[in-house]
DNA sequence: TCCATCTGATACCCTGAAAGCATTGATCGT
DNA sequence: ACGATCAATGCTTTCAGGGTATCAGATGGA
C-alpha cells in the first residue's frame, strides 16, 4: 500500500466507475482494475461491491475513504511545507537579544519579521552579551541583537543603531541637580556596572569613558543582568550608566542625565555567517531596513 | 513522492547513516542513495547536510521529519482501520426501535454492544414500526427492534422476547377497582390505540382480542406515538393496552391491570438478509444472548 | 426474445523504475 | 602517507505496472 494506491482507491471511490477513475489517473482502465484488485488483496478487505453495471463502496471503503482523503491531505500539506521552511517562508526561528536592547529596536524587528514571515516561530531568547556570542557559534541560536564587540569572524552583522549611554541615579542623589554630568564628577562615585565577562563591549565602553580622563570608576557592584543594575541604582547603592533606550520606564524614583562626550555603542545584528537555516536571510533583510530607519 | 520514499527518509533521518538505513530499508546501500538524491530532487529540497564523513539534518529536513511521522502514523491507522471496519470491530451501526421496546430489551442490548464494540458508532433511531420496516429495506437501518409482523422475507429475524398487554387507566376509572379484567367489560369502553398503518403488528392483536370474543371495539383515537396514547389516557380520554414493559414509570394518575387471556406480542431483532455492514452480525448475536435470557 | 451496448475482468506483451554489484572519490585517524 | 570508512556513480538485470486486445456479464430497446 501506497499513497499512488490510495488515490487510485479515492478516484473509483468518487466517480464510482473504473472507466472515468481510469481516465482521472491519466491511464487505461485494465490496470487501473487490476490496481484495485491489489489494494483490496493486500488490505484483505472489499472495498466495492460489483458487477458488470455497477460499483458502490462497502462500508469499510466508505471508512477508507474519508481516512484516505485526511491522509492525503496530511501528505501534500507535508510536501508543500517542506518546501516553505526550505524557502524561509515557514519554520522556527530562534532569536537572542539583550535586555540592553529590548526596550529600542527588538520589538520592531520582531513585529515586522511576524507580519513578514507568520508561518515561521520565533522563539525569543533574553541572554546576556557573552551568553549570546557563545550561542551564536556553538548554533543554539540563529540569530541575535547585542553589542558590536568588535571581531567576529564567522558571524554576519548588521548595524541596527547607535546608542548613547546615559547616567542614571536616585533622583534624592547630589548630582541629581546637575543638568550635565562629565566624568570628573564621578570620580568619587559608586558605580554599578556589568562585569566585563558578561557585557564586554558595554563595560570596556564605561572603562574606557573613565580612564580618557585618567580616573579609574570605583565598581563597587557587578550584577550580571541589567534589570539587577537599574533595582540596585533605585536602592541608592550607585550611579550606573545605560543605554539610552532604557532610561525610559525605569519606574519612579530614578533619573537619567547625559554626559559629557557620552560614550556609545553599536547595537548589531549577528547570526552565523554560514546558517542553515533559511529563515535567517529575511530576518537579516528587515535588521537592514530598520537601520536605515533609525540611523 | 510516496509513502514509501517517506519510510526511506524517515530511515536516513533516524540513523543519519546511508549504510544502516538502507539495511533497515531491506536494500542495499547505492539504490537507497539514489531514492534519497531523488527524493530531494523532486522536492526541490535539501533534507540532508552531508559528505563522505557525516549526515545531518537540515531545517528543512528537520522539519519534514516531524511531518512524515504524523503522515506515516496516519497511514497506517487508515490501513489497520478498514480491516477493523470489514471486520465489524469498528465503524457505524444505524439501530431502529419502536418506544414499545425502549424499556424492555433496547437498553440491554444497547449495553451489551456498546460494551462488545466500543469503536462501533450506534447511531439510535426511535421510530415506530411501520417506519422500520421500510427503513429496513431501503437500508436505512442497519437493525431494528421491532414487533414481529410474520411476513418478512428478506429480513433475518431473532426473536427477543414475548410482552403480554397489560390495559391502562387513570386510577379514577371505574375498572380501576377490577383486579383483573376480561374483554366482555371493555364493550362499552373508549380505547385508543395506534392505527394498522402505524403498528400493524400491535393494532391486529388488539382487534382480535376483542373479536375473538364477537365485540368491535370503541377505538375512539389513534395517535401513532406511544407517548401520545399514555398521555391521552392520562386526560381520561379512553383506555389504552399496551406492552407490560411500558407501564412501569407511566407516572402517576395511572394504573394498569392485567387482562384476561392477554394477547401477546413478539419483540423480534431485525436485520435485511443480505446486509453489507459488518457490524450488523455480532448485534444479532448479542440479541440472542438475550434471547436466552430473557425467555 | 434477441441483439446492441456498456462495463469490469483477463490475457499477453513490453517498457522503465529500481534493485544489486562493482567501483570511485572524498575524508579522517593512525 | 596510508588504510579504513562511507556516500556517490556506472552498469546490468529484473519485475512491477502500463498498454492493447479481448472476454464475460448485465441491461434496455426493438
Amino acid at each position: 500500500m501506497d499513497t499512488r494506491h490510495m488515490r487510485f482507491f479515492m478516484a473509483l471511490a468518487e466517480t464510482l466507475h473504473f472507466g472515468r477513475a481510469a481516465e482521472r489517473m491519466n491511464m487505461s482502465q485494465p490496470p487501473f482494475s487490476r490496481q484495485i484488485a491489489m489494494i483490496e488483496r493486500t488490505l484483505g478487505v472489499k472495498l466495492f461491491e460489483r458487477n458488470s453495471r455497477n460499483v458502490a463502496l462497502t462500508p469499510a471503503g466508505k471508512h477508507f475513504m474519508e481516512d484516505c482523503r485526511n491522509v492525503l491531505g496530511q501528505f501534500e500539506d507535508a510536501c508543500r511545507d517542506v518546501r516553505l521552511v526550505a524557502s524561509g517562508m515557514k519554520g522556527e526561528l530562534r532569536f537572542g537579544f539583550m535586555m540592553h536592547a529590548a526596550h529600542s529596536v527588538v520589538p520592531e524587528l520582531v513585529q515586522l519579521y511576524a507580519k513578514a514571515r507568520p508561518d515561521v516561530r520565533l522563539v525569543l531568547d533574553e541572554r546576556t552579551p557573552t551568553e549570546i556570542d557563545e550561542m551564536l557559534v556553538a548554533g543554539t541560536l540563529d540569530a541575535a541583537v547585542t553589542f558590536d564587540c568588535g571581531y567576529a569572524p564567522h558571524l554576519q552583522t548588521v548595524l541596527l543603531a547607535r546608542e548613547r549611554l546615559r547616567i542614571i541615579m536616585r533622583e534624592d542623589h547630589p548630582l541629581a541637580t546637575v543638568g550635565q554630568i562629565y566624568p570628573e564628577k564621578l570620580r568619587e562615585e559608586k558605580v554599578i556596572a556589568a562585569p566585563a565577562a558578561t557585557a564586554p563591549a558595554l563595560r570596556s565602553a564605561i572603562n574606557s569613558y573613565f580612564s580618557a580622563k585618567g580616573i579609574v570608576p570605583h565598581v563597587v557592584l557587578e550584577p550580571r543582568l541589567q534589570h539587577t543594575i537599574i533595582q540596585l541604582v533605585a536602592k541608592g547603592l550607585g550611579v550606573a550608566l545605560i543605554p539610552v533606550s532604557l532610561c525610559t520606564g525605569m519606574g519612579t524614583g530614578l533619573i537619567s542625565r547625559t554626559l559629557t562626550d557620552a560614550p556609545q555603542l553599536d547595537v548589531v545584528l549577528r547570526a552565523p555567517m554560514t546558517t542553515k537555516n533559511p529563515a535567517v536571510s529575511a530576518f537579516m533583510e528587515i535588521g537592514k531596513s530598520i537601520q536605515r530607519t533609525s540611523l
